[in-house]
DNA sequence: TATGAATGAGCCTTCATTCAT
DNA sequence: TATGAATGAAGGCTCATTCAT
């Protein structure tokens, strides 16, 4: 990596949890500048324009979102057990995976009528997500822990939106009581499926 | 209503689907300028100042979703035809209800860090959102219509949350193919409580 | 007095103290509004613009101080007791007088450069003050209480620059130590012209 | 000095005399603007806010000031003729030293019941200036220029507050007769304690 | 006489961005 | 690559003033 590369992926790694907590509109260069102690052109040689900087954050926030949740989901080998282990990372995801909430959420409610380009990558994460739900299933059902005739493609979906709506209701809460609930109902839902 | 309410209830509703498309942090007062044809000395006459009119935006949006809701299942009188009704209403919910998506998630999630008030405002709406469904159940098993042992109150989380993950993902989609699968596993769902 | 002149008068003794202390191009009409409860029509009903409400104001503060005093140095009849209590009344005028300073040093020096209505007010009134100081003198030497030859007209200017001077530094300083020596080489300067 | 600097002081000397004429209150930032023919941003670029800019030009108008009637002093060296000189100073006040009159009247009227910080600021100038008379009067007292027995503390306080009062006497009125007045009869205080 | 809704110019300040060094 | 001075449009807000009621 290059000595400007490093500098781009340091501005990248502190602007993240701003963007992600202020949204896009509400964080301004200052506030970078702020962040990384870089100069005002100092950003401006790394990176076009704010929109540029945001759309790289973007990715970068969902990809670090993806990234725990795949080194949680990976640390267990039972299909079952590593489906579990989806449901559990968001359990307490009002404080920890990534500063400010889910970046799907976040981003895709800012976007979702005002910038195509960063709608379009957020429909692409949140697809991806319904599709690391799959992966496992269909695993689990090679392996037998699963019926073979389970309607696994919808379940992806109710999941993924559950986990969404729980994410909503515990940040707006401040607190994770319905996702208790919300994991609760997903757990059992799943063991309706084991052989 | 005189002269000066009428001017803030139209500078409300001027501004709700507004504040509910771009966001609270871009939505500026020259866009309400433009959009109620007001000068900038005249909306400083009914507000005090953008967070004040913002507020009152967030609860005239989550307000008017609520009633809309309401109107759609009080035109039944079955529990379950209720319930249906509710869960439809979100069927299409990427075009109309409230113009720019829902206004518990897009304004909970720009609010959940930096506005108290309106973070709190929220969590109030997306309760009482909770609690209609819950209200709908309790009369149906009065009604004799679903099981008695039906443990209703998590499903009124869980089919909230649900929806409120589907809203995210079709509005992101720019289509309702997922809403459609969420439909359909909330009904099956209550269809297994029916007397 | 009717109606209207009575709302006047009432918007003048309310306005300035706040013009006294603010100064005018600091005062907004919503102060005066404020400190009136009056609406902003009533204000304009009774006074044509800010400029002619403050040139109002300004005499009215001039006349305040004028009066009281007067009323302090007409409780005497000695004319060095009389020149005495002139001298005092400014001993604590840190505090007393009129609220926010002396109306001749506040608008002298708001006004000097920029606006010749009001300049032109307070010249009239520094005359006058130091012809006060003169009046007394000349019946004090008539009376034969002050040495015939005495030089009363430069002294009523000295006299004059020596307290505004002092107001200066009380007011800045916080506490009057200092109005003290000037107040005790006054009346010096007096003893000397006795008979 | 480095290019901001130099923008920086260019900034403060230009806004000197707008600020001392006009006021604080009265001085907008467009009108420094116009002066310096800097852009809007630009201002801000050197400073944080009008109020922190009028703090500086602020102190650099009270040390122009003191620099002038330094130099004046200090091209005598008899106490006397120090003394004079400074008296002198004042004489044409109503053009020269500063524009816009005397800081410390101008700065200090406006001040005192609303700015504690340029307050304090004024505050510490009028004390030196005070000083700065004290010092000339020691100096002639170890040269046996005037009487050991003086009580020329008092009477630094008692020129100041002349000087003072007759500033704004000759700017409210427009011309300078009365300061000669005042400035004869310092002269004459002063010859009383040669030796 | 009194009200308060309406106005638009102007206020201070922040913004994203550019560019010479 | 990095700096920070400079820009000017745009931001939220306040101002003095007008006018229909």
């Amino acid at each position: 990596m290059t000595k400007g590369e490093e500098t781009r992926q340091f501005i990248v790694e502190r602007s993240a949890p701003i963007f992600n907590t202020k949204g896009i509109a509400a964080t301004a260069m200052s506030d970078i500048m702020a962040a990384t102690k870089l100069s005002k052109g100092s950003l401006y040689v790394h990176f076009e324009n704010k929109e540029d900087l945001a759309a790289v954050v973007v990715d970068y926030n969902m990809q670090l979102l993806a990234e725990k949740v795949l080194d949680t989901v990976n640390s267990h080998t039972n299909a079952k057990d590593r489906l579990f282990a989806y449901f559990d990372f968001f359990l307490d995801s009002q404080h920890s995976p990534v500063v400010g909430g889910c970046p799907m959420m976040n981003f895709g409610t800012e976007a979702d009528d005002t910038n195509e380009l960063i709608r379009a990558k957020v429909n692409d994460v949140i697809n991806s997500s319904q599709g690391i739900i799959r992966d496992i299933i269909e695993q689990g059902i090679r392996d037998g822990v699963f019926k073979a005739d389970w309607n696994y493609k919808e379940f992806a979906t109710v999941a993924f939106a559950m986990l969404e709506g729980g994410i909503l209701i515990i940040r707006v809460a401040g607190h994770n009581a319905k996702m208790k609930i919300i994991n609760k109902t997903l757990k059992e839902m799943v063991m309706q499926q084991l052989t």
